[in-house]
Parts: C-alpha cells; structure tokens; sequence
DNA sequence: ATTTCCTTACTGAATGGTAAGTAAAATATT
DNA sequence: AATATTTTACTTACCATTCAGTAAGGAAAT
C-alpha cells in the first residue's frame, strides 16, 4: 500500500463523507473515527471545516480543468465537443465522489464552494464556449448559449450517479413497464454525446 | 387577501425554507417565526419535521403529474416529447420552490423524499416511457433509455434555476468572454426542447 | 530545547422535540 | 337561554443531543 500522510487520510475520508452525506451532514467526529484519530487533530491540519472543504473538492475542480483543456484543443469542433463530453464523462467515472458533490452545489446554489473553485470550473466552461465558437465558425453549429449546453452535458451525467437510489425506488414502483432497465454510463456518455451532437447541428 | 389556515401557513414558509436552504439547514424555530407563531404551534400541526417536509413536497409531486398527464396525451410522439418538455418547464415557472428541492432529491439520493412523491414520480416517467414507446412504433425515434431521456429534460432545466447563484460566480471570473448572457427561461424551455427532439428522430 | 503531531477534556450554540398549562371556541347538558 | 364540559389551537419553559471549535498538555522527533 502507499505510503499516505495523515493529511492525505483525512482528505480522502472527507471527500467520501462529503459525497455520501453532504456538508451539513458531515461531522468531523465521524471523519476523525474513520481516520483512527481523535477531532482535534483533523484542527491540527485544517483551520475549520470549511478549509477543509475546500482541500478536498479544489483538487478535483482544478483536475476537471486540467483534463478537459488537454483534451479538447485538437480536431474540428464536433470532436472538440465529444472528447469534451467523453472526457467529463471518464473524469466521472474515476472521481466518483465528485458526482454528489458538484450536484449538491448546484442544487444550493454553490453556498459551500470556494472562489478557487469557481476559478477552475470558468476554465472548463471557457473551453466549451471556445468550441462552441469555433462550430460557428465552421458553419456547423448555430448559435447557442454556451450555459444551456454546458447544462445539458453536465447535470444528466451527474445526475446518473446521484440518482440511482431516486431510480431504484421508482423501479419499485413500476414494475410493469420498461423503466427498470439500468443503463450502464459509458454507453449513457456516448448516447448522449450523440443527441448533443444533433442537437447542436444546423 | 385569501384567508389560508395556519397550517397552510406554516406549509407555504416551510416550502420556501426548504426550497432556499435544504432540509437540514431549515429549522422549526425560524418558521415559527416567519408565521408569527411558536414551535411547538407546528408540532401541533405537524407530528414532526419529516411529516412537514412530506406535506410540502407531495402536493407539488402530485401536481406535476397531473399536469403531465392530462398535456401529454394527445398528437404524435414529436407533438406530445414537446408537451412533456414545455409542461415540466411551466410547472417550474409556475412552482418557483420546486427546483431546488427536487434538484437537492437528485444530488442526495432522495434521502427525504416520502414513498407517495416517488410514486408521482413513477407516473411522469411512466407517461414518458409509453410516449417514446409510441414515437419507436411511429418509426420517429430510435430505442433509446427513457431513463436518460429523462434525465436530459429534467436536469438542465431545474439546473437552470438552481445554478443562478454558481452562474453568477463563473461571470466574475470569465468577464471577458460570452458567457455572461444570462439566457430567458422561456427561450430555454424552446431551444432544450428543439435539442431532445433532433437528438431522438431517427 | 523546541517544534511537530497529536490526545483528553471541555464549552457554547443550535436545534429537534416534549411537558404542561391556557384562552377561546365548539359542543353538550340542564 | 344559560351553564358546564370538552376540544382546538396554541404558549412558555425546558430537555437532550449533536456538533463546530478550543484550551491545555504530552510524547516523540529534530
């Protein structure tokens, strides 16, 4: 096992706390029982439970950004558009905290969120308006706003990993009909890169 | 004035709480206020928080399925995806609570949603599946999971009112792009519903 | 001798929920 | 019609718990 630093163990359990149970719900008795130490000691390296907050959703904002410029500077803007997606999608699947967390800011209106992470999500999103723009210019997308596409890539891939006790109770609930197919994600990453992509086509 | 009893009182602030700052960040104690009464005036009414919490969102569960019912009937599979799109997006002009308390279902797994809500629920996605079972027998649309179908009209348009404040945050960050449009809801509604349509024709 | 990295023990504030009492309205009884 | 009784719709006062955050101290490494 890797060696990781006490720091580094009370982010992760955080992280985990966060995305199960939300800020408010989370206490930092129960991260410190997690961690086999005692709460004071998680004072020791955070100021508060915000800082610490912020240590554990900051890194994953700053490595969303990161990936989706690396992946979308190349090809024509159809490209640019479906790595933009794949590559949210992909950064989903190997961050799986990140899903509820970022659904949860969305829902509260980003109460919770540092202004280092507003920073890095406007990096993402200057990078779909960039491609958005270059479709124009090539004469294959019509105007859109950038925000309602943004919308429309993000809060249904989330929502798919956040949902899935809402769809399992659903499922209870109607059984009869054809609801209670789960889909699996890389096959929801690529159907609904393909409608965006028509949708978004002259 | 309409009279309104008091216990439709304390429903219509505890909705709005509920709505603006969540279920654990609503207390008892400030609704009271907010009607000019005490706490335990709501215990009388109330047998406690989750019993309010459910007296709050039923309704508006109950009423968004009854509105996509009764709209979504009639016409061809194209005419009535429209209807359930422009349907559910009215109902959150007209239920400005709503986004938010649904979108925070989402993003934490319905944890406080009662088992009647999810039953409304499966009634709105119910209708969904029989209308894109229709357009797939129409040969109109490809088979496609209505689950994500859902998804994709759900999510971006509660995100639209939910993500005003994280929105507003991006802009201040990316003053020198396009992003800073800050699109009409209505127009939302419009173009959302254009995207699904082109995305599901065949 | 000092800094690092913790522990035990504690405080204060907020909050869900309750016990007990009360004024007014509705209902039953004379 | 007048009076007694019960029910409705609350109030004041309080309890129990949870939780963010702190004070003070101690063992080990530097």
């Amino acid at each position: 096992m890797a060696k990781i630093s006490k720091k580094e163990l009370i982010i992760e359990h955080s992280r985990k706390s966060f995305s199960k149970n939300g800020y408010e719900l989370t206490s930092l008795e129960s991260i410190a029982k997690e961690c086999e130490i005692t709460k004071p000691a998680i004072y020791y390296h955070f100021k508060d439970k915000a800082t610490l907050y912020k240590a554990v959703v900051c890194p994953e904002f700053t490595a969303l950004a990161e990936k989706i410029e690396k992946n979308t500077q190349d090809g024509d803007a159809v490209k640019r558009v479906q790595n933009y997606i794949s590559t949210f999608g992909n950064f989903l699947i190997s961050n799986p905290d990140f899903s509820a967390i970022f659904a949860r800011e969305i829902a509260n209106g980003s109460a919770n969120i540092p202004d280092e992470c507003i920073n890095q999500l406007s990096r993402t999103i200057k990078q779909l308006v960039n491609i958005l723009y270059a479709g124009e210019s090539e004469g294959v997308f019509s105007k859109e706003s950038p925000f309602l596409i943004q919308m429309m890539i993000v809060t249904p891939l989330i929502s798919c990993h956040t949902s899935k006790p809402l769809r399992e109770r659903v499922a209870l609930h109607a059984q009869n009909s054809k609801i209670s197919l789960e889909p699996n994600f890389a096959n929801i990453i690529d159907s609904l890169s393909t409608k965006i992509i028509k949708g978004l086509k002259c």
